[in-house]
DNA sequence: CCCGAGTCTTGATACAGGTCAACGCCACAA
DNA sequence: TTGTGGCGTTGACCTGTATCAAGACTCGGG
């Protein structure tokens, strides 16, 4: 995908980054010289760092981030529970954060893209209150939060930036939290599609044409509706000629009215 | 109520702590005197800065926290749009949060009660995303947002503790996430139920008995369920001896049995 | 190439909760 | 005392989505 093409050399291996396991997580810190070398010239970085930085504030920053090997498809990166020292940027790839309810369901609370950030529900209670895992082939940048706090303090900036990206997820939850409480099954499919459609946009690519990363499943589980549900509703937005779906293969065909369905059915 | 003792002398009047508003909220600054004085001997302390801070710190604190004149029912303490400014801490009385969708409706996004904090999803955009407006008479401290980043600055533990009051409210809207897509009316009003009466009891109250600050409308919006559905909820609990519910005074008269409906249907 | 497991689609039926409507209760004003 | 308006309750009915069931498609492995 996208920006896989930087690591296709990498070798893949199936180690677990595990944030419990100190010893792993510290040898990452020495492999920088395989993978992407600075924020300075991340593509990704106007998305995940949209700040005022000097060079020299850039070369703290890279000095805190550790960038990783590539997550396999399915892999953890982190679990509910683990230990909390880091939060991550997505840099290729997507992840799917969930959470496990008392009686073992599983409720997916998001959908990370490059260039996002996640693992900040970890710092409440210095545990990991969801778990997250790779949909596909992913890369990740590790940023460790005492280091993070402590570079904060002397760059305002960064700081800032720190308070609005959890703040951005507060505000993201709430508008998760309406569209399960008050819309109906097309309107948050609807809602969906055009979310990852912007996303798209702000990482340059097609806004009307792009293959979900997540099966039915993740989707209902995340919008709570039953896989059927999503199909269906799949199946008559095609028919209402709004999308075109092949499997995973989404083109958006009526922009306008997708949002127009998204705010208040059709 | 509770924590409304304090404030018995004070004047009652209709004046609108709105933040556009520069002038009124500047001079709420000079109105100290006429409450509490200080974080120091503030009962609610424990639960709004669970910090180790020393006396110095305190009374830096103090010093950027602006202690408001009581809100009436109903009124506004910011609205969605506002310019961002400071967050709140709730003193006495309820607020709640909400939203207004795109196509009008109201979406109830949390309850704020005494010693807790509402406001931050104002941070990424410098503008507050939702409104607040108090459900009773209430009074707030409101702490302007710049000042408490420069002190977070100098203060680790004051910048940790906020990063974890933001983590919290991620966490929290994650739950309520789980709520609303995969519970049961019942389900969601026992949590709502247990969720108060767990907060009552941080603050040394009763946890099975206490009066509901918000009408069954303000319920139902927020669990994603019409008033009829909560009220039908509410007379089945109570056939059931679970609940004694007298209008809004409510008494649990089975915890376990709550706390078993909450998690999984009966 | 085919196989088999996982994933997706489609149809028939059931049910939780929404909608509509009527009424009770209480506070407050005239 | 009698309205009047806001809130809460209860009942009858309806509908969107879940559930159950059967196939169809897809993709990786032998």
């Amino acid at each position: 995908m996208a920006y896989a093409g930087v690591f296709d050399t990498a070798t893949e291996n199936s180690m677990t980054i595990h944030l419990a396991d100190q010893s792993e997580a510290t040898s990452l810190r020495h492999c920088t010289h395989d993978y992407q070398v600075s924020c300075g010239n991340c593509r990704l970085a106007s998305i995940c760092l949209p700040l005022a930085l000097e060079q020299d504030d850039i070369e703290q920053l890279d000095s805190i981030i550790q960038r990783s090997k590539p997550l396999q498809k399915n892999q953890h990166l982190y679990r509910e529970g683990d230990d909390f020292q880091s939060v991550f940027a997505v840099r290729s790839g997507t992840l799917k954060a969930y959470k496990t309810t008392d009686d073992g369901r599983e409720q997916v609370t998001g959908f990370y893209f490059p260039g996002e950030i996640l693992g900040m529900d970890g710092i409440s209670s210095n545990m990991h209150a969801s778990s997250a895992k790779s949909l596909e082939t992913a890369a990740v940048c590790e940023i460790q939060f005492t280091s993070l706090e402590k570079l904060s303090a002397v760059m305002p900036t960064l700081q800032r930036h720190f308070f609005q990206l959890m703040s951005r997820e507060i505000t993201e939850d709430q508008q998760l939290i309406t569209l399960l409480s008050k819309n109906s099954a097309d309107e948050r499919i609807a809602s969906l599609m055009l979310s990852i459609s912007t996303r798209n946009a702000r990482r340059k690519l097609s806004s009307t044409q792009f293959r979900l990363p997540m099966s039915r499943v993740d989707i209902g589980n995340y919008l709570g509706l039953t896989v059927e549900t999503v199909s269906r509703v799949f199946s008559r937005m095609q028919k209402m000629d709004m999308l075109k779906v092949d499997n995973k293969e989404i083109e958006i065909l009526d922009l306008d009215g997708l949002r127009g369905m998204a705010n208040l059915g059709s």
